[in-house]
DNA sequence: GGAATGCTTCGGCTACGGTCAAACTATGAA
DNA sequence: TTCATAGTTTGACCGTAGCCGAAGCATTCC
């Protein structure tokens, strides 16, 4: 009984449906600021910050001050990495929000996590590298190959760029709606970023659903093929 | 803000110390009466069954009954995969539960989760197999080669019996002392199993952790050498 | 400077949910 | 049949924690 960490008060955090709609919201990888998180949570101000400094008290979510506003941010991919396997536990007994939207669908299609691309095509992104020889994984990690950095280098990225930040280039991530994991890190920020500069998909304002124009849809099947 | 799968209503579940504790108590695989429960969790016979129909009724825990006791096992390795993140979480505030004893020591290096081997000893053994070969990573999820058959069958467990059964015989779980896939599924806890009945590792029957023989030690390092 | 905006703190209200004891059901033992 | 043990249900109690509005800071804009 007294053995291990004690998973109740962090569980009890996510377990509020105010906060749990907060870290939501976070989900995609946004700064939002209080009085947008209060919004997205359905709550009053007073009441969100009550909230979001418990998270960040918790470390679940990291504040950063500019100017007048305050902007949060969720503390990181593990903490991402969490809501998402939670999000499959409740998946399976049908406990989607509510109604189920044409959104809905497209957000099992392709759909922002954290800060890189999610659902079907996340998951044949990363797929498709590894079976490529792209990318390798070992045990929890997953790391570029000589001919991955040759190929995402004429994808458009600088790979010595992202090797030179703090983050973690190469990160793997589950995915709740394909049970599969795709490509995160620094490296799945920047791949999804270089195909929204190119056109090929565009995010939805309103939610973590990505929309794929047509054009890119031809050019990512051809850039990863299932193998 | 109404995207994916209802998270809050299952973490709040968590959420609550009693029935934390409960949980907790099962991740070790066993399957514990109600009563058991009761004590593990520090609460009266009628309020833990309370939180055990609840618990139920999410399918975050299985009933069975027997005669006139109710016992009650985990749902599944997926539960016990996403309370091991939640611990993970936890444990980097330093939030580990009260007094860190000697066995705390000892869980870190090997303990039990779910049903097998997790810790220093049961990553250590996933990572022996994957690089020489045994076992290959797919994404998520991971399966025997012909090489790693073989050194299984060797190792005295019956592979086309655990591929009878129902349960996925190959599955990683991620480790939340040491950050890193071990292995789950049918196959994980033979091997445990197989531990105990050489002699070589004996389960501490008051906590999760995992006694090592002298003699055990030596035959586990030579098994599974780090490659 | 003064006004407006963004956020935090405080006080008070409320309700949800955890708790237990006691009564009740069900299974097994004597 | 009767008793004992395991678990469930009910009802009453109580505390915690979420909620809001109002007042208080802090920062920026005019």
């Amino acid at each position: 009984m007294k053995e291990g960490p004690d998973i109740s008060h962090i569980a009890a955090l996510i377990g509020d449906p105010a906060r749990a709609n907060i870290l939501t919201a976070l989900m995609d990888g946004r700064a939002l600021t209080a009085s947008e998180l209060a919004e997205e949570a359905g709550v009053g101000l007073s009441t969100a910050s009550g909230h979001l400094s418990k998270l960040a008290e918790a470390e679940l979510i990291a504040p950063r001050k500019s100017g007048r506003h305050k902007y949060f941010n969720l503390a990181d991919a593990e903490v991402a990495g969490v809501l998402e396997a939670l999000m499959g536990l409740a998946a399976r007994k049908g406990a989607t929000r509510v109604r189920t939207g044409p959104k809905d669908a497209q957000m099992q299609v392709a759909r922002v996590c954290y800060n890189h691309l999610a659902g079907r095509m996340g998951v044949q992104m990363y797929r498709s590298m590894i079976g490529r020889g792209l990318l390798v994984e070992d045990g929890e990690d997953v790391a570029l190959t000589g001919a991955g950095r040759d190929f995402v280098t004429g994808f458009g990225i600088d790979v010595a760029g992202l090797e030179a930040g703090r983050a973690l280039v190469c990160r793997t991530c589950l995915d709740w709606s394909e049970r599969r994991n795709h490509l995160a890190g620094s490296l799945g920020r920047a791949m999804l970023t270089r195909m929204e500069d190119q056109g090929w998909m565009r995010r939805d304002p309103k939610s973590r659903a990505i929309l794929v124009m047509e054009k890119g849809k031809a050019a990512f099947a051809a850039a990863f093929p299932e193998t």
